[in-house]
DNA sequence: ATAGGGTTAG
């Protein structure tokens, strides 16, 4: 026995005699014997399994431990102490030879709030079903065990166990009950947790507060409310936990929320640094910064949440200064303060600024990136395009031995995809084992979708039913814009078709944009209009987007005119509909049309988007707008654009006229205006500072013109250059003067 | 001698 510990032996000789082994001498009333042994106290009071250990030890020495009451407090204190060690648990429990119902309930209690919930089962399945001598389950074993199948989500272990504990004459017990209604509502079947509250006997705050929580939690925020009033209106009060529940409802608007506050201070629960957090996230999540701060500022502790939770709120809402401010003043910086910063530049279309403090965490040093670092990171990668960086990461993750959690692989298969390298999406996708959930299996869909490969996408969707996973609606949106991207009419009829009988997935505004878009791309434009008429919903700005595209594809006025009226109802500031209107008078030569839009968006007031290219090379991203010569290189490039042009010419170039409104801010510079358009400085760049054997790779924050594509084609052919163009819808590779668009877009 | 509900930030 080792010197520092504790005085064991000194106790010990101050307690009286050991008792004899139970095997020669048993007192009438054992427990009560036993139960104030001075070694027993010890283990009540010792908190550190070395101290536990010895203790151990001593009783196999002195005989104690072959009482089972004293063996079972010494397994149940490894069990449940703060630092438990369940190993050694069960392994003094099996060395028991005849443990009692306690000493069951102590080890199968220990595994069910553990990591491995499925050893409280296993447990509970060897006590019921032992030859020797049959031990049955108590009032105490079901509450454990309940919780046990709660954790693992296992509704058929559950419903036996409900069985069970009915047939045991316990189906009044508020405690299996309360654990009953917890199980169902965790399994998503807030119906049976329901029926189960209403049969509850004499209903207490635990089977409110767990009913409450169920609802919150699974979408049903107007039940949980509904039943936090009723619950008053059966006069018991609600208790901090009450108000957690209520506050973790999702869809909370702003009035109700203040209405919960008003109602923790009504019933004086305030002050608890838990409810004061959440209070603070919920007046975040309203969007009331000003409420979020007042508490903020009068609250009486703070700890690290309380202070991640109001600068995700400055960040969110795009107070960066405030955040960075903020951000300066937390008493320490820790990863999720970093994240908070990173995933809010990231989430608000400001995915420079996302890398920017990415980099300067890893220059400080000051915490080590976790995988919502990551995430947030590669998200930023997938929007600018900075494949090099999202490289980095990936070696990072594996390096680091970071866990790809579906998520990381979600992320990884997106800006691979989004960042033209859909080969290495792939890679990753067909690596990622068998736990693929439904986003990885969406993204990969996205991506083929994205790069053409629609044919492809719906045979990733047949695998994915064969892995028996559920799509969501996002999966169908992928699928529908897979379908519409290779003008795959039938296939997308039949799948939209299908969403609701077969996979019980309402179509949304988004799918019917989607097919409104397949079928106008495919001149189908009289059904794509009457497919809006029998929309269930308001039509979005989208709808009548993608009618707007399909007109300017087949050179239908009087539709565009009409789509285009009914988009700008919608968003009078779409600058996206003057343009594509002006390519559809433009396409039928209508110039005085085209004037006429445009004096009309100057009179609104409105300035166009500006196109906005860049490329990665070496690492750095280089971004152009329509006729830059900020870049360092603008005369290199330049003289480059000439260069390529004279050799287009040659090889029967001409202009494409009918793009040059596609991008209005060239307003000043018509004449040069295709000329200057920025994936065409873009294409320049990366033809001077790239190999051959580089692809260019090219982004683009708005569609490409025709113009540009034709150009970026012959540069392909004329160059023997691989060049990928990602625009806002889809991307384009371009390779022996063909593009995989096949000119469908 | 043992029980049930909430852990809020990313």
């Amino acid at each position: 026995m080792a010197a520092t510990s504790l005085p064991i032996t000194l106790h010990h000789r101050l307690s009286p005699p050991p008792p004899p082994p139970p095997t020669t001498y048993i007192p009438p009333n054992k427990d009560r014997y036993f139960s104030n042994h001075p070694t027993l106290q010890l283990i009540t009071q010792s908190s550190n399994p070395n101290q536990l250990k010895q203790i151990h030890a001593q009783m196999l020495r002195t005989g104690l431990f072959h009482d089972p009451f004293s063996a079972s407090i010494l397994v149940s204190a490894f069990a449940l102490a703060p630092l438990q060690d369940l190993d050694y648990a069960h392994q003094l429990f099996d060395q028991i030879p005849q443990p009692n119902i306690y000493t069951w309930n102590a080890l199968i209690r220990a595994y069910s709030s553990s990591q491995a919930p499925i050893q409280s089962l296993l447990i509970f399945t060897r006590m019921i079903s032992r030859f020797d001598e049959v031990l049955l389950p108590n009032k105490f074993t079901f509450p454990f065990v309940i919780k046990a199948a709660a954790k693992l989500l296992d509704m058929k272990v559950g419903k036996v166990l409900h069985g069970m504990a009915v047939k045991m004459s316990f189906a009044s017990d508020v405690f299996i009950l309360n654990s009953l209604i917890h199980l169902y509502a965790s399994c998503g079947c807030l119906d049976s947790a329901y029926r189960v509250f209403l049969n509850v006997p004499v209903r207490d705050v635990v089977s409110w507060n767990s009913m409450i929580t169920g609802f919150a939690q699974g979408d049903r925020a107007d039940d949980a409310l509904n039943l936090f009033l009723e619950m008053q209106g059966e006069g018991l009060r609600p208790d901090e936990v009450t108000m957690l529940s209520v506050l973790t409802a999702k869809k909370l608007d702003l009035k109700v929320g203040k209405w919960v506050h008003s109602n923790i201070v009504r019933n004086g629960i305030t002050g608890s640094l838990n409810l004061n957090n959440a209070l603070v996230d919920m007046y975040v999540k309203c969007g009331s910064l000003k409420d979020a701060e007042k508490l903020f500022d009068k609250m009486p502790e703070k700890d690290i949440v309380s202070w991640t939770t109001m600068l995700v709120g400055y960040a969110k809402s795009g107070n960066y200064i405030t955040a960075r401010r903020h951000f300066e003043s937390m008493p320490r910086q820790d990863i999720a303060a970093w994240n908070a910063l990173i995933s809010a530049y990231e989430q608000t279309g400001n995915p420079k600024e996302a890398l920017a403090v990415f980099n300067e965490l890893q220059m400080s040093n000051k915490a080590k990136p976790d995988s919502v670092t990551l995430v947030s990171v590669l998200s930023a990668c997938a929007q600018v395009g900075a494949m090099d960086m999202g490289g980095w990461v990936h070696v990072y993750i594996k390096k680091h031995k970071i866990k790809l959690t579906c998520h990381l692989v979600t992320s990884l298969i997106d800006m691979y995809s989004k960042c033209g390298d859909l080969n290495k999406a792939l890679e990753v996708f067909d690596s990622s084992g068998d736990n693929k959930d439904v986003f990885v299996w969406s993204a990969m869909i996205s991506g083929l979708a994205m790069h053409g490969h629609g044919r492809d996408a719906i045979e990733c969707f047949t695998k994915m039913q064969e892995a028996k996973i559920k799509p969501n609606g996002v999966t169908f949106t992928n699928l529908l814009c897979a379908c519409s991207h290779t003008g795959l009419l039938q296939e997308g009829r039949d799948l939209f078709k299908k969403m609701e009988p077969v996979y019980g997935i309402t179509p949304g505004v988004k799918h019917y944009a989607c097919m409104v878009d397949m079928l106008g791309r495919a001149g189908h434009l009289e059904e794509a209009i009457s497919l809006i008429k029998t929309m269930p919903m308001p039509p979005l700005a989208s709808v009548y987007g993608a009618l707007l595209g399909a007109c300017k594809l087949h050179g239908n006025v009087a539709v565009a005119e009409q789509a285009s009226a009914r988009l700008l109802e919608l968003e009078p500031w779409n600058h996206g509909a003057y343009v594509l209107l002006s390519n559809v008078y433009a396409k039928s030569g209508k110039w005085d049309k085209v004037a006429n839009l445009r004096k009309r968006m100057k009179d609104v007031g409105l300035k166009k988007e500006p196109g906005c290219s860049s490329v990665e090379v070496n690492g750095i991203v280089h971004e152009f707008i329509v006729g830059d010569n900020t870049h360092s290189q603008s005369k290199l490039i330049y003289e480059k654009l000439i260069e390529v042009f004279e050799k287009l010419k040659s090889i029967g170039y001409e202009p494409n006229r009918s793009q040059v409104l596609q991008c209005v801010e060239e307003e000043d510079v018509q004449d040069h205006a295709l000329h200057l358009h920025s994936e065409k400085l873009a294409i320049a760049f990366g033809l001077i500072s790239l190999t051959k054997s580089q692809p260019i790779r090219v982004m683009k924050n708005l569609r490409v013109c025709g113009d540009c594509h034709n150009v970026a084609k012959l540069i392909s052919k004329a160059y023997d250059r691989e060049i990928l163009l990602r625009d806002r819808y889809r991307f384009h590779h371009f390779h022996a003067g063909e593009c995989s668009c096949k000119d469908y877009w």
